[in-house]
DNA sequence: CATCGTAATTAGGTGAACCTAACTTTTGCA
DNA sequence: TGCAAAAGTTAGGTTCACCTAATTACGATG
């Protein structure tokens, strides 16, 4: 009669789904999948200030649209987001909560993996991506408290407390900073590992300086020049729009 | 005609196996399912010297006999493990060298963590469970160098190097040594948490000297004397099978 | 050497997370 | 305002890794 075994669905298991972790979080545990969701659906909605599509959902993550429509549907059930038919979602929240915390476990890692164990700014993703899912929240406590709890990671994004908040720095995208204008590099996407090594070697990197000196009509190319140390320092270079959109800095006022 | 996107099986992606590194291993990616097998296999062979049997798999892993028997078709299908039918499997050297490559994962982590982070010994062990799926092999050797490649993880268990080499250093389970005899604790079994926190109160860790002084029959208790550094440390303790099955010590010669 | 208990396998599910192809809804624009 | 393209959903698969119930093989014993 009773069931022999425990019935939870495989991937809440052992194995699977990754995100199978040790406290019983209010409304189950979470997927490493769905821990990937909702921190794209909250990345989405940061950007743009409006519900996440399906079809930008299922860019970010890379996978085909019916595959998202299809886990929107269970999100929503799991009460994560709201989901409006044909118009997209937004998070929940129960699910912004579990979006900062996965955002918090990724930064910290990458963090850690960067400051303690040397890892270039432009490998940490990857790893901390699969981390991330792993890790327990005892670990990530241990990492983030041998860095003395740090504010920011590795690109510059600020991580989210313990207790869920995230201090939001006014910037503006490099894209959009005035010609003629310097401003500090408040951050750089990175999600591009290739993107980052090669702004690692223009020397833009959080806190450096940068002078936008020209910049070319119809999205075009942007002139810089990096004020800050190392060799390339102080000379001036151009750069694509893929780059300048990459880059955020801090708002001026 | 091409298809859209990746076609690998679900579980070999992004996410839900959890064992998708990066370098393409010959043989194809592994699952996280798949190295826990493979691992554990390899405890069972390594234990009895015999094939290792559906019902012992199923146990150790706390997974249904019938389950146990599919994944295997599919290890054998892989080539990772021969099977004989009724008869039980035991490990390719394809299959060998991912166990051991998971080994060393898992310990190293352990080491690490108990190391560098300040785990205790007790908790290492679930928590490499998880990461030893998810971790590069990047992670795993600046983790191992910067302890300076250890030779035993914090329970005395060896780290199988690099190129797969195990050092097998002839031991014997504490349940087995002589009355009177005094040895040095190679290792305690890492599984049960409560256990090694039992254990550790007594001062029984990888180096510490134990001398038995009586034995029970009938499988029971046995009577020790713990020698080395600590409060409890000289004084004599009774312990069970249980844990005089799960200490193994230097086999004398 | 027949039999019976145990071990192993087969048969037949399930849910998660993906896919492509086909269909529906929304929306941008002539 | 009508209509085609784009976006989103539904329909119908697949694989993985689990499950229970039923069946088959093995091997110990009388
Ligand atoms: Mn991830
Ligand atoms: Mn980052
Ligand atoms: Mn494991
Ligand atoms: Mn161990």
């Amino acid at each position: 009669m009773t069931p022999r075994r425990d019935p939870r669905p495989a991937a809440e298991r052992g194995h699977s789904g990754g995100g199978a972790r040790h406290g019983g979080a209010p409304g189950g545990t979470l997927t490493g999948s769905i821990e990937d969701y909702l921190k794209a659906i909250y990345a989405l909605e940061e950007l743009t200030d409006l519900p996440a599509t399906t079809s930008d959902i299922a860019e970010r993550l890379d996978i085909a649209p019916p595959s998202v429509s299809g886990m929107l549907r269970r999100l929503a059930t799991r009460k994560l987001i709201r989901h409006e038919r044909y118009r997209g979602v937004s998070l929940t929240p129960a699910g912004r909560k579990a979006a900062l915390k996965t955002l918090r476990r990724h930064r910290v890692i990458e963090a850690y993996l960067a400051s303690v164990l040397g890892f270039s700014w432009d490998t940490v993703h990857a790893e901390a991506e699969r981390l991330e899912h792993a890790a327990s929240d005892e670990l990530i406590d241990r990492m983030a408290a041998a860095l003395g709890d740090p504010a920011t990671d590795p690109h510059g994004a600020p991580i989210p407390t313990r207790d869920g908040t995230l201090v939001i720095v006014p910037t503006q995208l490099l894209a959009e900073q005035a010609v003629g204008t310097s401003a500090r590099v408040a951050s750089v996407g990175d999600e591009d590992g290739e993107l980052l090594r090669y702004v690692g070697s223009l020397a833009i990197r959080p806190g450096a300086v940068v002078k936008v000196v020209s910049r070319a009509p119809f999205d075009g190319p942007l002139t810089l020049e990096v004020s800050g140390s190392g060799a390339k320092a102080g000379r001036t270079h151009v750069v694509g729009s893929t780059v300048a959109r990459a880059v955020k800095v801090d708002k001026p006022r």
